[in-house]
RNA sequence: GCGCAUAUGGCGGAAUUGGCAGACGCGCUACCUUGAGGUGGUAGUGGGGAGACCCGUGCAGGUUCAAGUCCUGCUAUGCGCACCA
């Protein structure tokens, strides 16, 4: 325990502007056209009232938090970090006079309240609303300011009727590659040879940008569903650690891929950290190359054709150099290729690979497997045949699922050839002699690559890329192509706790089952009450269990899918900016001027905080709903948010990850109980740096809660303070009452501020306001620190120099500044945080004389004092007038003396 | 393996375009107040040396009058991706 003693009151007056605030809707954002009350702070700093429109409000600064998942165990330091950094940043804009959107809500659709039901029975429903308000008491203990009018909570049926609204326009859209957007369905040119409906539904279908697929997809037995490629972690579920497996079942999936070169060229237009942005790079996974297609010898198709095994290369001009061929176990020619005397063989591998998971896959990668099918290839380029291959080692999803082996220039293909002795052939001298070309897999000289048609002798592999892929073109060989990494998106989940699709299934004459979106006057479609959450016992999700509700009276079924937890995270930063909107995610007015680039303000959210652990996942699906929405005309920008920081993990006072096992978790309401919220949140940010990874320390916390212990004895006086002390030890009932008899300070007059007071005040104002614009909060926090360690040794403390000081403290530690603000008579009307953020004056920093360190030969050696107006000439004489200096001299010759910006002197000497 | 980030006292961290390394806070030492302790206050605190001085920003080089900062090559830690052809 640190103390008995608290060093200042903050247990009353938290709580006491914490409802203040609340009571006066005091950070109330307001939209164009929204009446403003007169009375309000905002309407009076800035002369507004009534309804007022987007050209008349201030600059907006959208200022976001990623929105937490409000889980059972309540709130962790690691949340407020991100939190107190926007909040701080929410405070000086207001101060500034921006016009501020600062706020909160629930991501609370998610797998834990479903687990809960699924033990408990209760709807999950209830233990989420306690969740909320769990978070909601512990955030609203921090004094942030946030405008919680437009709270939204993703498993509110008025919430997600939107994001069910978002997936029904994606059903209904179809990705134009002409015009690189999306657009109507009902615009797709269907063709003429298509002629039943059936055939045209068909052709639809395979367009939208929802659509169903039945491809392999992860499948967790423990979590009873299936995880999106991007859930899924060396074979495990990212939640649980649990095995998955792989499984062909019916799944909504979203075509994320075709929005992936607008993911990756839009990135160079936001303001997100390099290795953010690497991240998603690496994740679209862009590469360039072509496909190229290998003649089947001795083979044709039932019709007589020649088959050709296409592959995709990123290396083209390696073609002379590919000794065989290699096709994923699960490639579609496989069958057809295999020889009669091979097809045992070939079906015991296919077997053997299928049983292994992804898991076994990769940890396998060492050892490469694979057997040969009996066929060959013609390359194209010279003729060779070529063995055809089947190994795990290639994949059915990337690329065409087959590739050409080149072992000479391909690690992996290296490996094989040399465990299976295939020829290998160099094609590419490295620039280096020294360096050995087997398994060189770098740029250097094309070598090896000529014949009567074609030489790639001589050239760079660049120039060799280009002129094979324009021979293979002219040949029609070959296509220059690009493949990405990133797959479509599985959107489904077998989960009750989730948005329903608004879908229905129906059959055709064919009896054949097909789907239809419900009307968008049918939304939202809410979840049916259940007794019992699991899955049923065929493995269908929760809400097949609900027959009254699956089958409707034409005889058709709902979809029993859900949706994912990203479904309701992908765009609550829209609905933040008309939260209670009837009849649109969000209206046009508001949208454009919160999010809109007028007035110079930045294109989307302005700030967005949040965990590095979203990097991909949410950040890549909201960029792609964003886009998405932006084609549909009902957002004005091309992505959603134009800064990005990630904050750094807080770990635990023994330098370790915080984990309930260690017992190193360190609870907020703790924290604050002992020191206070004001505490807390600067030692949030005084710890370092906001993206920096860094240890909690106990002690740290009272360090600045000592130093607001000392703002608080600069501000309140002695004798006064005492006596309120007194008064609550006997009445502590009154406490509250007792608080307002603390008064200022006698110290504190109003007089005229000295030239050094000033000098002090305007370096704190200078320091706090370029830091705050560049979120170096530790930085501020010292540099007020300093101002209140020098103004503690003034007699006098002018109240202009104090009161001002205040509004700089505000935004880091806002309740006990409203507090001491509120000891002063201040006639301008405005609360404290509409107080206009000061300017600094460089006139008062200007010092009458200056002291410059003097170095010989870059060592420091004396320092001179010199008048400000001194000219170079004048200050170097003064510095080799210094006796230390000549000492130092003697026996040398001066070479040059440099004084940049009149820093300081450096004699150069020899 | 590939990509990215980081490295400064006993600790968290400052050092804005290359210009006094260690601001601010913690801890520690001494003293004052209190006097049982804690709180509060003052002074000191990178290392070595009695001292003049010398040495110091992960390591090794380099550029420069001057390098924590720029360049080259390493090492360690953290994060991400991982048979992506």
């Amino acid at each position: 325990m640190a103390s008995g003693r608290r060093q200042y009151p903050f247990h009353l007056i938290e709580p006491k502007w914490q409802e203040r605030w609340e009571d006066q809707k005091a950070f109330r954002a307001f939209n164009p056209g929204e009446d403003i009350p007169a009375d309000h702070a905002f309407a009076k700093r800035h002369a507004l009232s009534g309804a007022v429109s987007a050209d008349q409000l201030p600059p907006k600064f959208y200022v976001l938090d990623m929105f937490p998942y409000p889980s059972g165990s309540g709130l962790h330091v690691g949340h407020p970090e991100g939190y107190t950094g926007t909040d701080i940043l929410a405070r000086y804009n207001r101060s500034k006079g921006n016009h501020v959107l600062h706020p909160m809500g629930w991501d609370a659709f998610g797998l834990p309240a479903e687990q809960y039901a699924v033990k408990t029975g209760q709807h999950p429903r209830i233990s989420t609303e306690a969740n909320v308000a769990n978070f909601k008491r512990q955030i609203q203990s921090l004094g942030f300011s946030y405008d919680w009018t437009r709270e939204v909570n993703t498993t509110d049926e008025k919430y997600f009727k939107w994001s069910q609204w978002i997936f029904l326009q994606l059903y209904n859209s179809w990705f134009n590659p002409e015009t690189n957007k999306a657009e109507s369905i009902d615009k797709l040119p269907c063709p003429e040879e298509l002629t039943t409906e059936k055939q045209k539904r068909e052709y639809r279908d395979s367009k939208r940008l929802a659509f169903v697929s039945h491809a392999p997809v992860w499948w967790c037995e423990a979590l009873g569903t299936v995880l999106a490629n991007e859930e899924v972690i060396d074979g495990k579920s990212e939640r649980g650690n649990h095995p998955v497996v792989r499984k062909p079942m019916r799944q909504w999936m979203l075509r994320i891929t075709e929005y992936a070169e607008r993911l990756l060229d839009d990135l160079d237009d936001i303001d997100w950290s390099h290795a953010l942005k690497e991240m998603q790079r690496n994740w679209i996974g862009r590469s360039e190359g072509a496909e190229v297609d290998f003649e089947i010898a001795d083979y044709q198709d039932d019709d007589g054709n020649a088959v050709k095994l296409r592959v995709f290369t990123t290396r083209p001009d390696t073609l002379f150099g590919a000794t065989y061929m290699v096709m994923s176990p699960e490639h579609e020619l496989v069958s057809k290729l295999t020889s009669a005397e091979k097809k045992e063989e070939v079906e015991d591998y296919i077997a053997e690979a299928g049983k292994k998971s992804d898991l076994e896959r990769t940890e396998l990668a060492k050892d490469k497997t694979g057997v040969f099918i009996g066929a060959h290839a013609i390359n194209p380029v010279n003729g060779e045949r070529i063995p055809i291959w089947i190994s795990d080692y290639v994949l059915a999803t990337y690329g065409t699922g087959a590739i050409m082996a080149v072992p000479a220039h391909d690690t992996r293909d290296f490996e094989f050839a040399e465990k299976f002795e295939l020829p290998i052939i160099q094609v590419v001298q490295p620039p280096s002699e020294d360096t050995p070309w087997q398994g060189y897999t770098d740029h250097g000289t094309s070598v090896n690559s000529t014949t009567s048609d074609l030489s790639l002798d001589g050239l760079s592999t660049s120039e060799a890329k280009a002129k094979i892929t324009e021979w293979l073109e002219s040949k029609k060989l070959g296509t220059k192509t690009i493949n990405y990494k990133l797959r479509d998106w599985l959107f489904s989940r077998q989960r009750y706790w989730g948005e329903p699709f608004p879908i229905i299934w129906k059959k055709d004459e064919d009896g054949e089952p097909y789907h239809e979106a419900l009307p968008e006057s049918d939304l939202p479609v809410v979840p049916p009450p259940l007794e019992d959450y699991k899955p049923t016992s065929t493995g269908e999700p929760p809400l097949a269990r609900a027959q009254e509700w699956v089958n409707l009276p034409d005889g058709s079924t709902r979809e029993t899918n859900t949706m994912p937890q990203w479904a309701g995270s992908c765009w609550y930063y829209l609905r933040y900016l008309d939260a209670a909107n009837e009849g649109a995610l969000a209206g046009k007015q508001a949208e454009s001027y919160w999010m809109g680039a007028d007035k110079g303000a930045k294109p989307g959210v302005d700030l967005y905080v949040g965990g590095t652990e979203h990097a991909v996942l949410h950040l890549l699906y909201a960029r792609f709903w964003h886009k998405f929405l932006y084609d549909l005309g009902c957002v004005s920008t091309t992505e959603p948010f134009f800064k990005l920081v990630n904050q750094g993990i807080i770990l635990g006072e023994d330098g370790q990850k915080m984990a309930k096992s260690r017992g190193n978790v360190i609870n907020p309401d703790g924290v604050v109980d002992e020191f206070g919220a004001d505490a807390f949140r600067l030692y949030e940010m005084f710890m370092g740096p906001l993206e920096m990874m860094k240890p909690w320390s106990t002690k740290g916390v009272e360090g600045v809660y000592r130093f607001l212990g000392r703002v608080w004895r600069l501000f309140a006086d002695d004798v006064s303070s005492r006596a309120f002390e007194q008064a609550c030890t006997a009445e502590p009932d009154k406490a509250a009452a007792h608080l307002e008899t603390v008064k200022l300070n006698a110290a504190i007059e109003d007089v005229e501020a000295t030239p050094e007071q000033l000098k002090v005040l305007h370096g704190a104002i200078k320091k706090v306001t370029e830091d705050l614009d560049h979120m170096r909060f530790n930085t501020a926090i010292s540099a007020m620190m300093v101002f209140v360690n020098e103004a503690n040794n003034w007699e006098k403390l002018p109240t202009s120099a104090m009161k001002t000081f205040l509004i700089l403290l505000q935004p880091f530690a806002p309740h006990i500044a409203e507090e001491l603000w509120a000891k002063f008579d201040d006639d301008s009307g405005l609360s404290l945080p509409y107080q206009p953020w000061p300017p600094f004056d460089e006139a008062h920093l200007a010092e009458d004389e200056i002291e410059l360190p003097v170095q010989v030969n870059g060592k420091l050696r004396d320092r001179i004092t010199v008048s400000a107006s001194a000219t170079d000439e004048e200050i170097e004489k003064a510095a080799l007038a210094s006796e230390k200096v000549q000492q130092f001299l003697e026996g040398k010759e001066i070479k040059k003396v440099i004084i940049p910006r009149k820093k300081l002197v450096n004699i150069a000497a020899k």
